[in-house]
DNA sequence: CACCAGGCAAGTA
DNA sequence: TACTTGCATGGT
């Protein structure tokens, strides 16, 4: 399994190149996207950001002291606008009472604790914590979305009934701990999806991983 | 028009 | 525990 993932990443990286993620300046930036994508475009995603990053209120504490109800509109593009709100603000909520109001201290958490402490936060769920691990932190694990299953499925790597924990497990036991490779690792994943792996495409036509 | 997008939590039985 | 449903905009 190791040498088959290492000649997948070989073949992705050789067809897509670098793809030098995250999409965002700051880590409280990635924060924010990784909560606004999700079950989201990402060009929804942008919208909402650019609306944020128009008023000047892309930084944290300004993000934190709107209210709900206008933090929603700013971000409604992205869709789910009002659960979207709650979930950002249940994050914002963490930041001011546990860490002083500091993300570089959330951040600064060792590895297991930051994940285990994000999943704590209402409506963050495991891909939107070990984004947040991964690309804004730095650190050395493996996230998994709807393309990295629907991919390994499609190529017989997995199974149909295959859960996010496995699915983590079978990169991190098989790849070195090296968050750069992660980093590149998911982003081709979903450069591949996007082209080639959507759900209603039912084979993989032209896809960089046929062949032997 | 239908379908999908870089999920997650709450409700149901 | 194991399904199902709600959340919502914008592009194809």
């Amino acid at each position: 399994m190791k040498e088959q993932l290492t000649r997948l990443y070989q073949r992705l990286y050789d067809h897509f190149g670098p793809q030098r993620w995250w999409p965002g300046d700051t880590p409280f930036e990635v924060m924010l996207g990784a909560v606004l994508t999700q079950n989201t475009n990402w060009a929804n995603v942008e919208k909402a950001i650019d609306n944020l990053k128009s008023a000047g209120l892309l930084s944290y504490p300004r993000l934190a002291e709107l209210p709900s109800g206008l933090l929603a509109e700013y971000i409604r593009p992205a869709g789910y606008y009002n659960i979207k709100a709650g979930r950002l603000q249940n994050l914002f909520a963490l930041i001011r009472d546990r860490y002083e109001g500091r993300v570089e201290a959330l951040l600064a958490e060792e590895t297991g604790v930051l994940r285990q402490t994000l999943l704590s936060v209402k409506g963050i769920g495991p891909e939107t914590a070990d984004s947040i691990v991964l690309y804004a932190a730095g650190r050395p694990v493996f996230v998994v979305d709807a393309y990295t299953y629907r991919i390994l499925l499609r190529h017989d790597l997995i199974c149909e009934e295959a859960g996010y924990d496995e699915i983590q497990e079978l990169f991190m036991a098989n790849l070195e701990p090296d968050a750069p490779l992660y980093n590149e690792f998911h982003a081709l994943l979903v450069s591949t999806g996007k082209e080639f792996c959507r759900k209603s495409t039912p084979r993989c036509q032209g896809c960089p991983l046929a062949g032997p």
